[in-house]
DNA sequence: AGAGACAGCCACATTACATCA
DNA sequence: GATGATGTAATGTGGCTGTCT
């Protein structure tokens, strides 16, 4: 399938989501949110079951992002404080697990909490970060302590760094969907203007050798079908069935059924497919 | 079995900081 | 050194699923 030629990302399985049709259950139950625009993309949970406990401890836990630091602090949000408690448990697992944790990175943060410190990964925590993002663009619990671990970063910042990256990597991939549309069209509208001089060239071919029939009286010569009566553009002949598009001929294969807006056959000249 | 609360994860938008030209 | 652009870590928000009661 084209969309999928086209879509797909890495081996990941992230999908932009520029088709219609695409995607499971999962994902039109996701897509159906408020936002309306939202893409989405396969949950782990539905592979990974969720191992991690939650620990009513780490309100001392230091850093910017364990307890959402200065800002998080003064959220009264209900949303605020589910993270807040999201990143408690996210804590307490680093420091069950990874003491030096807060020794390495959280260390680094360590005014006041007035300003909200940013970390710049170093060159292996970034390459070990894209080696495993390579491997899969989602962490399960236990690879993301495990990689926490071992960066000598929190759990919560090895979440962060797997969601920006997830969202980095789609907005290039908007941006090559983009460009690729963009090409389509122009073709589109080359393919159009072609077609449009052809149409012109046969007629004047046709009105220059007029056929027994045009001869006719008015009065005696069969109408024109009327698909002949329509402009070239919206004339389309189905690859795959080779039958003729359009209104017209939808209502000429099946008279008794009601008209849908779109019964035309729809050949899509990039796919090289008919949606017959 | 169904409902509600909750935890956990996600996408997305945005903010804020670090770096560079 | 000041400044704007850019990259990205961090935060806030809302939605969804799974689990438990």
């Amino acid at each position: 399938m084209a969309q999928e030629d086209v879509h797909h990302l890495d081996d990941a399985g992230l999908a932009l989501g520029l088709s219609l049709g695409g995607g499971g259950a999962y994902d039109a139950a996701r897509q159906s949110t408020a936002s309306g625009s939202r893409l989405s993309m396969p949950s782990p949970r539905a592979l990974e079951p969720s191992l991690t406990l939650s620990m009513p401890d780490e309100a001392t836990a230091t850093g910017s992002g364990g307890g959402g630091g200065a800002h998080s602090v003064s959220s009264l949000s209900v949303a605020g404080v589910k993270r807040e408690r999201v990143e408690e448990a996210d804590g307490e697992r680093a420091s069950s697990t990874a003491a030096a944790a807060r020794a390495g990175a959280a260390a680094e943060d360590d005014d006041d909490g007035s300003t909200r410190k940013k970390l710049r990964l170093t060159k292996e925590q970034s390459a070990l970060l894209e080696d495993r993002f390579k491997e899969h663009s989602t962490l399960n619990p236990k690879q993301k302590v495990a990689l926490a671990k071992q960066l000598n970063l929190r759990p919560r910042q090895v979440e962060v760094w797997f969601q920006n990256r997830r969202a980095r990597t789609k907005l290039k991939q908007t941006e090559v969907d983009c460009e690729f549309l963009k090409r389509c069209c122009e073709s589109l509208t080359e393919e159009n203007r072609r077609l449009q001089r052809e149409l012109q060239e046969l007629r004047a071919l046709k009105f220059a050798a007029p056929s027994p029939a045009a001869a006719a009286p008015p009065s005696a010569a069969a109408p024109a079908p009327f698909y002949m009566q329509l402009p070239a553009a919206t004339l389309t002949i189905c690859p795959s069935c080779e039958r003729l598009g359009g209104p017209a001929a939808a209502a000429k294969a099946e008279p008794d059924r009601p008209k849908p807006a779109a019964t035309h056959h729809f050949f899509n000249p990039f796919t090289h497919s008919a949606a017959c």
